[in-house]
DNA sequence: CCCATCTATTTAGTGTTGCTAGGTACCAGT
DNA sequence: ACTGGTACCTAGCAACACTAAATAGATGGG
């Protein structure tokens, strides 16, 4: 993809980790894998790991080490409270802009 | 509003500006005007204008010098042949975000 | 045994973008 | 003269995604 879906990104990758984390506890390469499975072909691997230390600074998430068969242990992120009403803001702050967007590319603006 | 949309802006609002200009050409007052009555309540003008700039020396609009009656001239923006490529290719990458989002969203993923 | 490969994470440095917080300038009304 | 509305510009900052590495454990092939 190109230069667009990077500067579209920020802000909104957040959001998708957050929402994934909503629905099951993940650990970063599966981030990622599953992630590129969705389209999001280029999103560098780097990236996913030093958002998810974020989050995890902002106490959005709670993290557990866990071992792996096949490599080194896995750092499993979960959603906690904080997390979850983080993402809701999220969602309405999504629902805001796509509304305003929507508007403007109906009515070719 | 807060930081969350500010970080969702970028890349967004480059997009936001070329649609409304897509409609009619228009000045970098004028488009912070109407931004702030879509709700935009707290976008600084200052971004307005270097956006502006940006996707002029981007080639994207052409420029007219227009003098004003009420106070110093207007550089009144209209959107060319290249910008109207890249406003279609931004709704194409508009597009597949919200598909995704929507999916994550839905199934409360 | 050594090397490639897959799994899994980390980090230093870069570029783009929007915000802060000013400033300049023109004009009308008081 | 002063205020306020119109209209534009700029320097420095913070946040975020990308690049391009490095580290490290496990497994299988040559």
């Amino acid at each position: 993809m190109g230069k667009q879906v990077t500067e579209m990104l920020k802000g909104v990758l957040e959001g998708i980790v957050l929402a994934i984390l909503s629905g099951r506890p993940a650990h970063g390469y599966e981030i990622t894998a599953w992630l590129r499975d969705q389209g999001f072909s280029d999103i560098a691997e780097g990236t996913i790991y030093a958002l998810l230390i974020r989050i995890e600074q902002r106490g959005l998430v709670d993290v557990e080490k866990v071992p792996s068969e096949k490599g080194p242990p896995r750092k499993v992120y979960s959603l906690n409270a904080q997390g979850r009403a983080y993402l809701e803001e999220f969602w309405r702050t999504w629902s805001f802009l796509t509304e305003r967007l929507e508007q403007l590319h109906e009515r070719g603006n």
